[in-house]
DNA sequence: CTCGCTTCAATTTTT
DNA sequence: TTGAAGCGAG
């Protein structure tokens, strides 16, 4: 992490190595990141223009971590160095700035708006009643999902029934894609995959021509654009005398080009690479095949393993020594992932020392292990550690429930990464709605969604005339509410209708021209937004309602952020930061801990991990051990690989014997990646079933005759139950309920979880408790921390 | 036209 | 268990 230790001799060549290709294959934590940061570094500092350097991240956080890094290195200013003009980005974002300067040869204008998955999905479900196919098994999901594969394939709109998914059912898919992709240009949209498929187009169509060699401007370049070159990047000084194609600049633009997790590439992106890297530029790869788990994505570890084939005199530098874990941490990493096939070999090594061994613990169920979670990280955090720097990951978003409610339960501050993001909420989405129908009225799906939004009596039967008067018309639907506003008997509308839609127009036609006229700040435009249209007092009305107005406040401070730190900047950009945006970009919370799948926690690190769910069928997934393909298997053990080098210091495996998932409870063996983890490195903790664990707490361990751990010691301590029916201690699930005499005709059972009032700090959950009757006290967990309470001062809700 | 009800299907991982 | 889609009553 820190820049002040000397570079090893690895990393030093990954740095200096100036001779051509170059796959740097670095472990886990062999300080991959630092190596990059020094090597943009060292490239500005040698005097290459920083414009004509490119480096691809994977996530957003990873590149504005770069960002800041290269900064300090060069002791810059960020903005200095933005100024400077390194393209640093993921490859969507670079997509996207692409796509936003160069896009109309493909269809898109500068302000085109990135359709999500929820986009996605509505679109298709139109399409899909469109061409009236409703046929059983093929779901919008489906379709997408085969749509999206053949993009990340580098395919556009090709016949899915001539590319491998033979079944007749793709006919049915080649028509949806056609007429999806219609709407998609229609709308001036692009999906996430056409960022990359439309980008690679734009590129491939350039044509090539004579590329510039490194140096060449300073040594023989005409002396005049000498100092235009280097000095600027020729988009910034755009209309300046430069007959080129702007685009095939693009192509060699370039001289130094890296990739971070070059693993998880799929080929669209690879051939983006490729087609950005001119001929003299200089790539250079990073990444560990080991790491490599987007394979569902289309990504294709034979790009980095293969690598070296298809680049002539490339050099392979390994990265093995790291810095991060200790050593009985890497061994179970390496024993899991030496299982592996088909990969560089390479073995971690550490002088960290052995530290602590990976504790291994079993339990009845989740809620036993969710339990345990919650205690291990109060008692982590009780003892100094920072929360922060501790995580708990999942394979599925489905297993974070029960461990969010014990963290409730315990009062714990979490933070959960890929659930549902702040944009994915449905006011946010609403409001970012009406402000792409603002800058783009061709987009019927915005339209649509907020055209009853708040209610405005506008329903099913309005909408569908509209748009069969705009189908009639070819024109949008936004159009169609003008054009039906003005004279609706056209369209076959009521008067009732005729007004309402008429409302609705004016609403955004006042708004578009506001936003035209420029004098209003985005931020503003959006409170406009929110005030004219009386979204507040709609939400004021529902349920959740002070929450949603609250984020919507939210977002406008956001957006009111952005407009001060980029003045520049068109509100389309800013909703593609929205699009491209994950949960992991946002900033770390100090005071709370991480609850995340493996997927999320890719690139990061941290002191403590409990990774939980180390069962069959759920890690490794079902779905892989149903399926058929012997790679996804692979694919699970990089994943617990990932997972298990995530960890600095501390790491704990759980599994359960039976687990609450999708509705019931199913049965599961101890994952088989378990077993691979070597003895010497582990410590065992005990598994009881309910039943098993009250003998166990009355008798001395002992061991178990069950299939299950036929080796594992019981242990009565494990999951918090000790103190059941004794009336204290941190439990109180099952049987021996206390109870708290609030009044001399009334007993209350007591139980964790349960919501109480305090006259003064207000409505807690109830912790743990100690004593009984009158004399019990209860340790509440409020959402500003814990406090212990006479029960008798409690009202119980 | 809206609302509230029922039914039904899906349920890995994400830019 | 959840969410979305479909249906019928006011």
């Amino acid at each position: 992490m820190t820049d002040v230790l000397p570079l090893n001799p690895a990393q030093r060549a990954g740095v200096d190595y100036r001779g051509g290709p170059l796959l740097l294959l670095a472990g886990a934590g062999t300080g991959k990141t630092r190596v990059i940061t020094h090597r943009v570094a060292a490239l500005i500092d040698e005097g290459v223009p920083a414009w004509r350097i490119l480096a691809v991240t994977f996530t957003n956080k990873a590149a504005s971590e770069m960002r800041e890094r290269i900064a300090g290195l060069l002791g810059l200013e960020l903005d200095e160095l933005r100024r400077s003009g390194p393209w640093i980005g993921t490859f969507h974002s670079i997509c996207a700035r692409i796509l936003r300067r160069h896009g109309e040869a493909v269809g898109l204008t500068r302000n085109f708006a990135i359709y999500d998955a929820d986009d996605q999905k509505k679109l298709m479900n139109r399409v899909l009643k469109a061409l009236d196919i409703d046929t059983v098994g093929f779901s919008a999901r489906a379709a997408l999902g085969k749509i999206d594969s053949a993009k990340n394939l580098g395919r556009g709109r090709e016949r899915l029934s001539e590319m491998g998914y033979g079944e007749p059912i793709h006919t049915w898919t080649d028509r949806a894609w056609a007429l999806y992709e219609d709407q998609l240009r229609a709308a001036d949209a692009a999906d996430f995959g056409d960022l990359l498929t439309l980008a690679v187009k734009l590129l491939r169509e350039a044509g090539t021509g004579p590329t510039p060699t490194p140096g060449a401007e300073a040594e023989r370049g005409p002396r005049r654009t000498v100092k235009l070159h280097t000095d600027r990047a020729p988009d910034q000084n755009a209309g300046k005398s430069r007959a080129v194609d702007p685009v095939l600049g693009l192509r060699r633009r370039f001289f130094h080009v890296v990739v971070d997790e070059y693993q998880d590439t799929n080929p669209v992106q690879a051939e983006l690479v490729d087609l950005l890297c001119s001929e003299h530029a200089q790539l250079c790869v990073v990444g560990d095949d080991d790491q490599a788990i987007y394979g569902w994505r289309g990504a294709d570890v034979g790009q980095i393993l293969g690598f070296p084939d298809r680049h002539r005199g490339c050099e392979v530098i390994r990265l093995e020594q790291n810095y991060r874990s200790t050593a009985l941490i890497l061994d179970c990493a390496n024993a899991v992932i030496r299982h592996g096939a088909r990969r560089h070999d390479k073995q971690l090594w550490s002088e960290l020392g052995p530290g602590e061994a990976v504790e291994l613990h079993g339990f009845a169920d989740e809620r036993d292990e969710a339990r345990f979670v919650a205690r291990t990280v109060q008692r982590a955090i009780d003892e100094g550690e920072s929360p922060s720097q501790i995580a708990v990951f999942y394979r599925t978003h489905a297993q974070s429930r029960p461990l969010e409610e014990a963290m409730r339960m315990y009062g714990i501050r979490y933070r959960m990464l890929g659930g549902i993001r702040f944009y994915d909420r449905r006011e946010i989405k609403d409001l970012v709605s009406y402000l792409r129908l603002l800058t783009n009225p061709g987009s019927d799906l915005d339209c649509l969604r907020v055209i009853n939004v708040p209610a405005r009596r506008i329903g099913a039967k309005t909408i569908e005339r509209l748009s069969s008067w705009a189908a009639r018309n070819r024109s949008s639907l936004y159009e169609a509410t003008g054009t039906a506003s003005k004279h609706g008997a056209d369209a076959g509308l009521g008067k009732a209708a005729q007004r309402a839609v008429r409302g609705f127009w004016e609403l955004v036609e006042e708004l578009r021209e506001l936003a035209q006229a420029d004098k209003l700040s985005h931020d503003q435009i959006a409170a406009l937004v929110v005030e004219r249209s009386a979204y507040v007092e709609s939400l004021e009305q529902e349920p959740d309602g002070d929450t949603r107005i609250e984020n919507l406040n939210e977002f406008i401070g956001a957006l009111e952020q952005f407009v001060a730190e980029q003045p520049e900047a068109s509100l389309a950009e800013y909703l593609e930061q929205i699009s491209l945006a994950t949960d992991s970009d946002d900033q770390r919370v100090d005071e709370a801990i991480t609850l995340m799948t493996i997927h999320s926690a890719k690139g990061l690190e941290f002191d403590r991990v409990i990774l939980t769910g180390m069962e069959e069928g759920v890690f490794p997934h079902i779905r892989v051990l149903k399926g058929d393909d012997p790679l996804a298997l692979e694919e699970e053990r990089r994943l617990v690989y990932v997972a298990l080098t995530r960890a600095r210091r501390k790491l704990a495996l759980s599994y359960v014997q039976s687990r609450f998932l999708w509705g019931d409870s199913q049965q599961n063996e101890p994952s088989q990646f378990l077993r691979q983890l070597p003895e010497e490195a582990i410590t065992r903790h005990g598994l009881a079933t309910a039943r098993r664990r009250r003998r166990a707490l009355e008798s001395a361990p002992r061991k178990r005759e069950s299939r299950w751990d036929d080796d594992i010691e019981l242990e009565p301590e494990f999951s918090g139950t000790t103190a059941v029916g004794r009336g204290r201690g941190r439990s109180g699930d099952d049987g021996g309920q206390p109870s708290i005499d609030y009044d001399a005709d009334e007993t209350v059972q007591v139980f964790r979880g349960m919501q109480v009032r305090h006259a003064k700090f207000g409505v807690g959950t109830v912790v743990s408790w100690s004593g009984t009757g009158a004399q019990m006290k209860l340790t509440l967990s409020f959402g500003s921390g814990r406090k212990t309470i006479m029960a008798r001062f409690c009202q119980p809700l």
